[in-house]
RNA sequence: GUGGGUGUAGUUCAGCCUGGCAGAACACUUGACUGUGGCUCAAGAUGUCGCGGGUUCAAAUCCCGUCACCCACCCCA
């Protein structure tokens, strides 16, 4: 027998008729903060992964799933930032449109080892704001990922906020923590020892009990790598937040994987998911389009993972016991009362009246039984007396 | 890539320790005055015990290998 790829699931119509929830929500949501949808294919070229998230992280170094084909390599996309930001420099968004706000859903792809709420193939429902660099943008963005979560009906989240500076303060903070760790690093676990040289943010980050021990002892004052502007920024963002009465927890420790993050980076994460526990997270990322070949032009965007949404106990979408039921059953016995069945099952059909019939050649009450399983309000028997006088039964399942 | 756990009916699982006829519940089929559902009762069908090898008179059970899934590390949404 065939199975799944490894990491990938089939989406069931019990479950499938979930999932269309959640996108509606997000539709409607997204809609009225203005964003709209934009669909980009799902294999890119490997080097624009390559230049955006880092040719060094462990999503391009480890996670691609790569494509040969015609002396190019293409890969399935790992996210969906870098590639709307190419959509949006090939399509000169920045002349036509100037600044535009999508969002998207659809499905990722990382040849991970699959466990808890991680796939190799999953889906993401986001938005990316390009084009403007505002403490209120940051603000509405933010807005729109709570709101997004009160009409889910997830409640019991954190939501971690942070910034990373500008380029320049990412990188100066990058040697103060060198600095910092440098007489300190050979009491930290051998994946932080290893993280010193390659990516010495997520030192940060490390869940290993001594090391946080040790991380807690090292005070990281802002002031000593942000600059005014990234400074008053943040601040500004900061009271927006608490004019809005909008939930937040500063989480200095806080760092992104991915290379094309800058400033404001934020995170939220629920204990219903288990070791995973980032539902979503985003952030700006003012030097990608650059980097991509552009202008220098701002933007942020966030993405929820919709299976981790789906892991919220709290998650309160419809699902297939609320759908709309089958109107009516009709059940028909023999082949003759089949014939004129199947042109009523028609009209019925016509007149916007949803209505099934036995394909199974089951007795009266088996198809009663099937009847009762589907919940239909009505059934139609088409019997061989019926058919000689021309008549039906009309049958209320309810009453 | 590294570690731990689990693979038995359509589904959820018991049985494994201490080897001896393959089990339960739910679901399914049929029947209970011939053509009327739900509730109840009765009867019935259902298996490569993940796969391969070994030990044994005898293996779902013990041993070795292998694959798959789950969880965790790493990394990320």
């Amino acid at each position: 027998m065939f199975k799944a790829p490894r990491g990938t699931k089939d989406i069931l119509p019990e479950e499938s008729y979930k999932w269309q929830n959640i996108e509606n929500i997000g539709r409607k949501i997204f809609s009225l903060y203005g964003y709209q949808e934009i669909r980009t294919p799902v294999i890119e070229d490997i080097e624009l992964f390559k230049r955006s998230l880092g040719a060094h992280t462990e999503v391009v170094e480890k996670q691609m799933f790569v494509i040969p084909r015609d002396e190019e390599n293409y890969v399935l996309r790992p996210e969906a930032t870098a590639s709307i930001v190419r959509a949006y420099l090939e399509n000169s968004l920045e002349n036509k449109a100037g600044f535009s706000k999508f969002f998207y859903i659809g499905p990722m792809f990382r040849a991970e080892r699959p466990q808890k709420g991680r796939l190799r193939q999953f889906h993401h429902l986001g938005v990316e704001a390009i084009g403007a660099k505002d403490p209120y943008l940051d603000a509405e963005v933010i807005n729109l990922a709570t709101k997004l979560l009160l009409e889910f009906g997830i409640d019991g989240y954190e939501f971690k906020l942070n910034t990373l500076g500008c380029p320049e303060d990412k990188k100066k903070f990058a040697e103060i923590l060198r600095k910092v760790l440098k007489n300190e690093i050979n009491h930290f676990c051998p994946d932080c020892q290893n993280r010193y040289t390659r990516n010495v943010f997520r030192i940060l980050d490390c869940k290993n009990e001594a090391c946080r021990a040790l991380i807690q002892k090292i005070k990281i004052d802002y002031k000593e790598y942000l600059c005014k502007d990234c400074l008053s920024y943040f601040q500004d963002l900061k009271n927006i937040l608490d004019f809005s009465k909008i939930k937040y927890i500063i989480t200095p420790h806080l760092v992104r994987g991915l290379d094309y993050y800058t400033g404001t980076v934020f995170e939220i994460s629920h204990p219903d998911l288990g070791s995973q526990d980032a539902l979503g997270a985003g952030g700006r990322y003012d030097g990608l389009i650059k980097e991509l070949g552009g202008k220098e032009i701002p933007a942020i965007g966030f993405a929820f993972g919709m299976e981790r949404l789906l892991l919220v106990k709290s998650l309160k979408v419809e699902s297939l016991k609320e759908r709309p039921n089958l109107n009516t059953y009709l059940i028909t016995l023999g082949q003759k009362t089949k014939a004129k069945g199947f042109i009523l099952l028609d009209q019925m059909r016509s007149a916007g009246i949803s209505c099934e019939m036995d394909y199974e050649n089951k007795s009266l009450k088996a198809q009663l039984r099937k009847a009762n399983d589907l919940g239909v309000d009505f059934v139609i028997i088409l019997g061989e007396d019926e058919l000689k006088k021309d008549t039906l039964i009309l049958k209320n399942m309810v009453s």
